[in-house]
DNA sequence: CAGTTAGTTCAAAAAAACTTGAACAATTTG
DNA sequence: CAAATTGTTCAAGTTTTTTTGAACTAACTG
């Protein structure tokens, strides 16, 4: 086995070679990213990490998935902050290094806390502003219908709130 | 109160205009929609008849929220497909008319089974499509890596299985 | 049955999302 | 400290998705 890469400074040999099933589980996740609204480039990243029991350096990841610098580390900043990736170091090396998490509780309470929360959170204040817009409003007819919609969003907004910890307990 | 409409056909007057609240709420659905991975223009279309009282026809929905018939039409079609809306036929008018559904049992039940149902049955699939790949390896490491991965994949779509049936029950 | 009207379809245009790579900052090594 | 290494940023390029609108089908109407 030859070193694959062109960067003389990444590793060499075996890590750089994909199996037919990592490539199927990388497709997967692929197209799980993309169903989650998320890059087609974070679910390979997240998809390769999950195949490999070693660590990866981003400079691997770019070689073996064939993905230029910049996806890669906005890539696996994202899927850090989403906490579905940690970083590892190693002694004696200075890249840093990567590993997928793989507990489903950990990587649902990420996505929900990075994705789902915060739109939550802006719910209450777009309900705030529907509030005072009718506030605003001399129109009976108009206002007594938005008064309504009003009632029915909030009623919405407090069981999606309310399903959020059934959640994560129900993966947990 | 002029008719806005350049449409001779279409109703005229007060129909056609939105007050600042709707507005507000169709732009809420907007970034909803955004946001469960469908078009903006579904969102608008949902969010438009969520707000009125009286069931509105495509022509309508087009002129009020300014998309052209295609974009109407297609949307319209998707959301009765998702069962988000549902059409009203009334006596005399040959035209269809439209009505949002605003049991949030019914759109949360709807989306599950057009977006989340499909997904996990490719998932089966998926899973063993790699069961052939793992089969067809001789590297002994990789196949005891392929296979715990595998199991754990595995794990996974079973617990999202049984998530949906209390999702559906929380919220219904 | 010719003329309207309601609604669908789909190729092309427009908009949005994603990726690239070169320039940059920060750190380490000799 | 100069050179090398690691990783970030973001404007420009690419790809994908969404929207448009003109041509079409179907169904009603006088």
């Amino acid at each position: 086995m030859v070193n694959v890469s062109n960067n003389p400074s990444c590793r060499e040999s075996l890590i750089l070679k994909q199996d037919d099933w990592e490539v199927a589980v990388i497709d997967l996740f692929l197209n799980a990213a993309s169903s989650f609204g998320l890059p087609k480039s974070y679910g390979q990243i997240y998809g390769l990490l999950f195949c490999r029991d070693q660590s990866l350096a981003l400079c691997e990841v770019m070689e073996i998935l064939q993905i230029s610098k910049g996806s890669a580390s906005q890539g696996l900043r994202a899927l850090r902050q989403l906490g579905a990736v940690s970083t590892v170091f190693e002694p004696g090396d200075r890249k840093e290094r990567f590993v997928a998490e793989i507990r489903l509780r950990k990587l649902v309470g990420g996505f929900l806390r990075e994705q789902a929360d915060p739109h939550l959170d802006k719910g209450v204040g777009r309900l705030k502003q529907i509030e005072t817009l009718l506030g605003n409003l001399d129109n009976k007819d108009s206002f007594q219908r938005g008064v309504r919609r009003h009632e029915i969003l909030s009623g919405w907004h407090r069981q999606m709130s309310r399903l959020l910890p059934w959640v994560k307990m129900i993966v947990g």
